[in-house]
DNA sequence: TAAATACTTGACCAATCGGTCAAGTATTTT
DNA sequence: AAAATACTTGACCGATTGGTCAAGTATTTA
């Protein structure tokens, strides 16, 4: 019947994700996703419907990464922790100034009232992700009977946005590292 | 000889600092800057040369206030770093998601090399301040010898960092206490 | 091969961007 | 009043924005 080769859309969804990444949403121009994606205007309109929509995916592909990182590790729950921030702090630096995707973009839709909405949701799974892990770890003994788990979720959830957001202002690996033990010392877990 | 009468300049300042605040400096249009101070285009750049120019100089007097702030305070060391903190945990949530003129622009700038340098030496005044409010504390008996001044800076200037972007998000007293509390115990300092 | 289909392409669009500038309008001193 | 001097104003500029679309180019089935 016609025609069935297309180019790699998943593909493009990465180069995509990385111009949002490191510009923002409002700073990516149309002409920066084109060049990134290899793609013309009228083909990525033709995928993606708009600009706007093309960020959606991008952002739900980045949170599925995310996620799957997260569910395929296989560590207790205090191991799975230091691992978790451990990372962050490798990568920060190493992120050319990007930060992270979902909270950069947190920031960037602060005023907007319907978008943030679905971002503050994403945040919110984040950190029952890490009071998940502060349970579990309780459960097993890993961690203080008198530790609040909401309060300490917050408390990493506030941690490991401000990794990423120092990492983006250039701070170097041993700044990075003091502010995270200020917090993890409590928890005893040491970087 | 001629006309002498003038435009207030220092209110169209503070009305373009308002905008530059809540939406950053890309995403605050000339339209936008022009409503709020009420000029009309050709007298904006008569007075101010350009919209750069006019950031720096909102900028500038927004770190004057700041500063006047802090040199007015007669407290203590400890009692001056918890009226610091405390203050911000109050202005935070009410500051309709503006956050921090300062951190904002340091984020929007990261890949800026040129203007990053300058807010990097801005951000690096407001961790000195911390520190030598520590270590005057230090001197006083407030706070432990052990207690590292300039890891506490870094810790202290995050802690701010976060705050203000926490609030940014929207988050509420209660978590912004949480994680302010989660530092600062360590210094005892209750807020 | 021919019709059908889908992908590719760039010319084009209105809107807006930051910025300029000549002309007009006040105000002041002589 | 007249000359001198500012301040005010909006028309205008080229560039770029996000977005559309008709025409062209492949590819595939019948």
């Amino acid at each position: 019947m016609a025609r069935a080769k297309e180019f790699d859309t998943e593909k493009a969804i990465d180069q995509a994700m990385e111009i949002f990444w490191q510009y923002g949403f409002n700073r990516s121009s149309l002409s920066q996703l084109t060049k990134a994606t290899g793609l013309h205007k009228g083909s990525l309109y033709a995928a993606f419907k708009s600009k706007e929509h093309l960020f959606q995916i991008c952002l739900k592909r980045y949170m599925n990464k995310a996620a799957n990182d997260f569910h395929s590790s296989h560590l207790g729950p205090r191991e799975y922790l230091k691992t978790f921030f451990l990372k962050k702090l490798n990568c920060a630096p190493k992120r050319k100034k990007r930060g992270c995707l979902l909270m950069n973009s947190s920031l960037e839709f602060a005023h907007d009232t319907k978008e943030k909405k679905k971002l503050n949701t994403l945040l919110d799974g984040v950190q029952k992700n890490l009071k998940s892990a502060l349970v579990k770890g309780q459960e097993l003994g890993e961690f203080s009977q008198e530790m609040d788990p909401d309060k300490w979720a917050e408390r990493l959830l506030a941690l490991a946005f401000t990794i990423e957001n120092m990492g983006k202002l250039g701070k170097d690996k041993t700044f990075l590292v003091n502010i995270t033990n200020g917090t993890l010392n409590a928890l005893n877990i040491d970087v």
